[in-house]
DNA sequence: GCCGTTTTCGGCCCGACTGTTTTCAGTCG
């Protein structure tokens, strides 16, 4: 929150559900839904210029958005947020209880929040009431007892870990995981698995030891919960469907209407079984056949957002995203000089078994005093780099830091002292609830400062326990683009930081990236994938990644040659 | 409410599963 996108989304967000809830017409609910998504999403401030840019905000949209920005609410949602409670809205998040049973519940009943909803069950108040058996009893029970516990989404290394877990363990002729996982979100809140096997798959998955309890099980679709929390689809579907199969459940729903929308207007009709035209199928057994029907190449799903990139596909002007390929080393990393766990040879053998070119250790500076850093230590470090050298031909070692962001902006040591670092990367690491404006003074202090080249997980949020710092990223992002300060998309997939739509609005004010693993460990240097899916979900090619680029190149632009 | 090689009105994606309303509505993805 903070940025006036997202909070004029969020009302809007809000809107709509309350309209949907109060009988509202569906393809208004679903305006209001695609306006919010279309602004959160648009990478310039809407408070500084006039919002009916963003595509799908009209003339009503935008009138209550402009309301919004002037005194923090609309007429019309002050009017829905009188009529329904928020507890009743909170009640539409309890599993398999949607707006229509929950604004039931509310005018029959009076029940305006889960716990009053928990509690009229018990007492028996919903026996006999149309349309709640015992069975939808039971079911809104554990749905409430879920919401308490376990209802949060996981980040993307939990679920691909859970993913890749569930995929080894069934005999298929064909797996693969697709949903948000596939488009590389950064936060998941299930996993679609898709299959080609005998019907026995099923009953395979049932029995496995990571299932805590089945939902839901048919012929083609079992869901389970797992013992993390979690809920895993599993889908098994016909070979011959496998790409319409995979390209429907990969989704995001919204891209998926675009290409019906398309379908619809030729005549044709696109589902999980294949592309038609009547009984004829066109294409059904790879996703590219499926695109290319339409008109356009494949879409690397982390794009498949609705978010102009059928136009583009259309246009022949789809970016071609950075890939792991592209990357050329790792400017973030650490060793057990710090709070790494693992010796400088051990991580500097795995980063050449990687393939890389160039190699960075960054370890901690003296101003985390816990770290017990000196620069005596950091000097003793720097020879045994340049010693360690000739057994690395094919990959040069660059000495770094990743210093300290004080609460006024400085930094662990002066210039003098830094320039002697080929890498200089500085991170907030305390202080993390200083007001905005604070915060953001600390943050364009650091870009200012010629000694540094790249700001390390720029917001310091971790996912599930510490929210994002709150700054004024516009004006933080306009002094990186300024002073050449490359922005890190640190790909600890719990950082996953820079988040996507931040690296939209700072791709959009001309800065460069650094997607780093932020290495503690040998293993975390593969979580650099996750950083590339961020990357990608924001559009990002080779040329906006640095360490994409030859070390000439790099050294240059850290030069700000 | 939005949008336009169906352009100022008329359409806006599609199917599976569940529970219960004996023919279907609600929810979900």
């Amino acid at each position: 929150m903070g940025r006036a996108n997202d909070e004029a989304a969020a009302a809007l967000e809000e809107y709509a559900d309350l309209f949907a809830m109060t009988g509202g017409d569906a393809f208004r609910v679903r305006s209001y839904q695609k306006a919010a998504k279309a602004i959160a999403g648009f990478p310039e401030d809407i408070s500084g210029g006039d919002v009916r840019r963003v595509a799908g905000v009209g003339e009503a949209i935008a009138k209550k958005v402009e309301e919004f920005l002037l005194r923090g609410s609309f007429r019309q949602l002050d009017d829905l947020r009188a009529q329904v409670p928020e507890g009743v809205r909170a009640m539409t998040r309890i599993a398999s209880l949607g707006p229509k049973k929950a604004v039931f519940l509310f005018h029959e009943l009076g029940i305006d929040s889960p716990d009053a909803l928990a509690e009229a069950i018990h007492q028996g108040r919903l026996t006999g009431v149309r349309g709640f058996g015992a069975k939808t009893e039971e079911n809104l029970l554990k749905g409430i007892e879920q919401m308490r516990t376990s209802g949060e989404r996981v980040h993307l290394g939990v679920a691909m870990g859970l993913a890749e877990r569930v995929i080894a363990s069934l005999p298929a002729e064909k797996i693969a995981y697709a949903g948000s996982l596939r488009r590389m979100k950064d936060t998941i809140g299930d996993i679609d698995i898709l299959a080609v096997g005998p019907v026995s798959l099923m009953e395979t998955f049932k029995e496995q030891p990571y299932v805590a309890e089945v939902i839901a099980s048919g012929a083609h679709k079992t869901s389970v919960r797992t013992t993390v929390g979690l809920q895993v689809d599993l889908r098994v579907v016909p070979a011959a469907s496998w790409g319409a199969a995979m390209q429907y459940f990969t989704g995001s729903k919204e891209h998926n209407v675009r290409l019906r929308e398309m379908c619809v207007k030729r005549g044709w009709k696109l589902s999980e079984y294949g592309l038609f035209e009547g009984d004829r199928v066109i294409a059904a057994e790879t996703e590219e056949e499926i695109y290319a029907a339409l008109g356009m190449p494949w879409v690397p799903p982390p794009l498949r957002e609705d978010g102009g990139e059928v136009e583009a596909a259309l246009r022949g002007t789809l970016p071609e995203p950075v890939t792991l390929a592209d990357i050329k080393g790792d400017l973030h990393t650490h060793t057990d000089l710090t709070d790494g766990i693992a010796p400088l040879e051990q991580m500097l053998d795995a980063a050449a078994a990687r393939g890389y070119a160039y190699y960075a250790v960054t370890d901690h500076a003296p101003d985390l005093v816990m770290q017990r850093m000196t620069l005596d230590k950091a000097l003793e470090q720097r020879g045994r780099l340049r010693g360690l050298q000739a057994s690395y031909p094919g990959m040069r070692l660059l000495h770094g830091t990743e210093l300290n962001i004080g609460p006024d902006g400085s930094v662990d040591w002066p210039l003098e002292v830094l320039e002697g670092f080929d890498v200089r990367v500085a991170s907030v690491h305390s202080h993390f609830t200083q007001p905005r404006d604070e915060m953001t003074r600390r943050l364009i202090a650091a870009c200012e400062n010629p000694g540094v080249q790249i700001i390390g997980h720029p917001t310091t949020r971790k996912i599930g326990k510490r929210p994002p710092v709150d700054a004024d990223w516009e004006a933080v992002f306009a002094a990186a683009g300024r002073t050449c300060t490359v922005m890190e998309i640190d790909a600890y997939p719990d950082r996953a930081d820079l988040p996507s739509d931040l690296i939209r609005l700072a791709r959009h004010h001309g800065v460069k990236f650094s997607i780093d693993s932020d290495a503690h460990a040998v293993p975390h240097l593969g979580n650099l994938r996750y950083g590339v899916g961020l990357a990608q979900r924001a559009w990002l090619t080779g040329e906006d990644v640095v360490n994409t680029w030859p070390l000439d190149r790099l050294l240059a632009f850290f030069g700000r040659a």
